[in-house]
DNA sequence: ATATAAAAAGATAAAAATATCTTTTTATCT
DNA sequence: AGATAAAAAGATATTTTTATCTTTTTATAT
């Protein structure tokens, strides 16, 4: 549904969310460790987030990946469509080419309005937010 | 969000569904020509669901690929198990090996309803129901 | 200034998904 | 019986995703 890499990065996402700020940074192996992924991977990947300015990082000594507090406003939609794009989301669902309400696949009006919801339960919540249940125990990120 | 197998495969179904029967069968490239994909990967996948019962395929001359009235009962959520499994609608969207109900990951309570939701629209209706949208034109599998 | 520790960038490898081609088996028509 | 036309099976190739390793750049502490 998601690939890897979006999986690993939304959990990664979310432990920096939890645990850093500007003077409390982490390398792509303590978070890794933690978050029980591959290291380098991780490393890739939160490297492309960076660059697109949803992580923050600094480099050199004490250096490491963390997120800024306009970092932590953004909704996880933005870590899914930056790695692995919303076309999964949004293109038809067997892969025609035209499939729209005015002309649907068999599927369409009733996978597409799910599909669409799935969408804004990512949007509407900024990452900040999802922290609050993690705090909390009533999520988890590590099991 | 499903293969480009199983996609290929609901096309090629549902043309199937359309169009064939115990005394008419096609080959894989001409369905393959039709819904517009490449037909020796076609093959293969035809061939995957024919072994599983869920086409049915004659050998020899005048041999080809058909549903029979049996087949045409399935749902459409039989092919898609068949060749990517259900594991994309049904484990942990982040990819934790713990969540569920009792213990979730962050997403696990608002998305799993709706995933939920959408294996049942592919549960809930036969291949056969499908093609009366198909036949009336209200949904198509062409363009 | 130099050593150090970190991300960034680049190169390589392995595995899985997608795609094609060739050979074998089988049913049926003549 | 032999020719034919089809699926089935097997082999191969390509592309994408996942994963790792190495080198370069950069900030900072000493």
């Amino acid at each position: 549904m998601l690939s890897k890499s979006s999986k690993y990065g939304i959990r990664g996402v979310l432990y920096l969310a939890l645990n850093s700020n500007e003077n409390r940074k982490f390398s792509p192996t303590t978070i890794a460790k933690y978050i029980g992924v591959p290291a380098p991977f991780l490393a890739k990947t939160l490297q492309l987030l960076t660059k697109n300015h949803l992580v923050s990082s600094s480099k050199g000594r004490h250096g490491g990946f963390y997120l800024s507090d306009k970092n932590k406003q953004n909704s996880l939609i933005a870590i899914v469509d930056c790695i692995d794009g919303l076309d999964k989301f949004e293109s038809c669902i067997i892969g025609l080419p035209v499939c729209s309400n005015e002309n649907p696949c068999p599927m369409h009006d009733r996978l597409a309005p799910l599909r669409r919801a799935m969408v804004e339960e990512l949007t509407n919540k900024s990452i900040e937010e999802f922290t609050n249940d993690l705090r909390s125990g009533k999520t988890h990120i590590f099991l």
